[in-house]
RNA sequence: GCGGCUGUAGUCUAGCGGUUAGGACUGAAGCUUCCCAAGCUUUAAGCCCGGGUUCGAAUCCCGGCAGCCGCACCA
């Protein structure tokens, strides 16, 4: 199918639709209408209760913007200001800074304008074919604004959820009762200043994540649950290869997946991909290459689904080992380590230096302690046999002699150790989801469309409808309708024009069932409820209609065929 | 960001320098209708934006914006 009939639909049901666009709109920004944010809701609400009321990993809402040093660390910073070059001849990008090494004293420093007068200056070509280049441009996917007026501090929009709860690991793992595994997840907005937003959901610029970090000691990466689901199988795409289905166990034991809790995220989340109803013909894991893998991860999988894209990354999911945390610890300085005790306290004797502060504090006075600070933290094997020491000191050199200190063994004991959590990190695209589902649901036979959604995802789960508005159906209608709702239900009411415009309307947004109230309920107090799918109807007594939808509308049954099971037809 | 193609009601589309921009579907109001987009009446809604050429522009030209395809980018 097309991709532009499925965005047509999304615009005239009240789906999604561009933003802005009565001022012409803008690329890469899309409204979810009224039943586009439920469909999100209920994905949504789904994967929460997955990775929140299942797993019991702690939801946190972090803020959307986050000041500068974070994403220093965080490496973002970096990585998106690079400054690019593009030939004019064959169209190549080059890395600004890197064809200006040597030419200047520091090229990531200075601006783009300085940087393309040197350029000019030198008269720099294309590297590959010698052609003339364009002016730098800076391409930076962060969102920058200004925190507060005036000495405004930078600031930016957060590029992915994940940062807030590296941020927080202290706060989590504190929360968790110092215990690993432990986990958190966040649910919300990303922002990405994208060069070419494309493919309607699939690239936005501003978009929905639902992240999940979870924190393991580096050599105990495995899930309480692993062993109930290791049996289980998934299609597999290891390194380039083709799909091929395999279990958890078999992957693990084959170094296929790196680890059992890698391997355990990926079953999560391909049973979140079939509860929500992708079609699992049309899905696979990706393995991440070697040469696209980032280069701290260990491993890295992505969920991807079939559409008129192309295969698109739905979920990527990670094995980041110690990297984020590692660099939130040595850029913040806060200690965020895990703290494992031994079994039986150890005693640990090793070589430290030990300043003699009454030899020192004659020599060096109130430098003396920032001295021995120092010293403390060189290795012994540094200072051995020497007979003094340079030590730079607030810009100021010192010559320190041997007499100062003296290497000694010092016996310690220790109960436990800390260590820097290894992450792996379970990485949910909502819009690309949202998309696949929509699209995996979609079906049109004699032009007439259908959207097979799970009960569990659909807007509505019922239409409910009086055969004629008059002789009071319509009222019996209503008050069904009302005992839906009045019970969380989500029910759409109907009794505008023939009524099977009223049932092609409900097929074409994904509602798995109709309820009709007809002539025969005014005699027996039954109703009719209709299959979406099949098109089938069964009776039941409308006191049986509110538990009915409610099974359907849980996704207890796969479909709403299932939830008839044993209805006699009428 | 580069190149190609495209832009007419919510959707699909007619239009090819000259009346009041036409139709279909959808929506709304009503009639009719005893189960699958039926019919009838009424009704709402449109030339992406800005310049230019011309007596006259939806139509031709330029710029912007947006969409599609390809390239590049996608930590």
């Amino acid at each position: 199918m097309e991709s532009q009939e499925l965005l047509s639909l999304c615009r005239r049901r009240g789906f999604l639709w561009p933003a802005y666009d009565i001022y012409g709109g803008l690329a890469g920004f899309y409204d979810y209408g009224p039943l586009g944010a439920s469909l999100k809701h209920n994905i949504e609400a789904h994967w929460r209760r997955l990775y929140v009321f299942d797993e019991g990993l702690q939801e946190l809402v972090c803020p959307l913007i986050a000041p500068e040093p974070v994403f220093k660390a965080s490496g973002h910073l970096d990585a998106f200001a690079d400054m690019y070059v593009e030939c004019k001849g064959c169209g190549e990008s080059h890395r600004a800074d890197h064809l200006a090494e040597g030419l200047v004293d520091n090229p990531e420093a200075i601006s783009e304008e300085e940087l393309g007068r040197i350029l000019d200056e030198k008269a720099v070509k294309c590297p590959l074919c010698k052609g003339d280049l364009t002016a730098p441009r800076r391409f930076n996917l962060m969102f920058k604004t200004a925190i507060g007026a005036g000495s405004a501090k930078p600031g930016y929009m957060r590029p992915e959820t994940a940062q807030g709860m590296f941020v927080n690991f202290s706060q989590i793992y504190r929360h968790g009762r110092e215990k690993l595994p432990v986990g958190a997840v966040q649910l919300g907005r990303a922002f990405r200043n994208e060069i070419s937003p494309r493919q309607g959901l699939v690239r936005l610029r501003e978009f929905h994540q639902m992240e999940a970090e979870i924190f393991f000691h580096p050599e105990r990466k495995t899930w309480p649950r692993y062993d109930g689901v290791k049996s289980h199988v998934l299609p597999l795409a290891p390194n380039g290869a083709a799909v091929t289905d395999m279990s958890l166990e078999d992957a693990v034991a084959s170094k296929t997946i790196i680890n059992e809790a890698l391997a355990y995220f990926m079953w999560l989340t391909y049973r979140f991909a079939l509860d929500i109803g992708l079609n699992p013909k049309r899905i696979r894991f990706r393995q991440h290459e070697r040469n696209e893998m980032a280069h701290y991860a260990a491993d890295c999988w992505d969920l991807e689904a079939e559409t008129a894209y192309g295969w698109v990354e739905l979920v990527g999911i990670a094995d980041r080992g110690c990297y984020d945390v590692q660099a939130h610890l040595r850029h913040s300085g806060a200690d965020l380590t895990a703290f494992e005790r031994f079994e039986q306290p150890r005693e640990i004797t090793r070589e430290v230096i030990s300043p003699r502060f009454d030899v020192m504090g004659k020599l060096f006075k109130g430098d003396t302690k920032a001295l021995a600070e120092k010293l403390i933290e060189m290795a012994p094997d540094a200072v051995r046999g020497k007979d003094e020491v340079a030590i730079e000191v607030n810009g100021d050199s010192f010559t320190v002699p041997s007499s100062c200190y003296e290497i000694i063994d010092r016996t310690e004991k220790a109960s436990g150790e800390k260590f820097v959590p290894h992450v792996i990190e379970p990485s949910y695209g909502v819009d690309r989801i949202l998309y696949a589902v929509l699209e995996h649901a979609y079906s049109m036979k004699d032009e007439y469309v259908t959207l097979s959604l799970e009960g569990l995802v659909a807007p509505f789960k019922a239409g409910v409808f009086p055969l004629m508005s008059r002789d009071g159906l319509d009222e019996v209608a209503q008050e069904l309708h009302e005992s839906l709702m009045s019970n969380g239900i989500a029910a759409h009411y109907d009794e505008s024009g023939s009524i099977g415009r009223r049932y092609a309307r409900m097929d074409e947004v994904g509602t798995p069932c109709c309820v009709t109230v007809d002539y025969r309920t005014m005699e027996d107090g039954t109703v009719t409820l209709r299959n979406r799918d099949t098109k089938e109807q069964v009776r039941l007594s409308r006191n049986e209609v509110v538990e009915t939808v409610r099974k359907i509308a849980e996704g207890t049954h796969r479909s709403p065929s299932d939830a008839l099971d044993g209805m006699k037809v009428v």
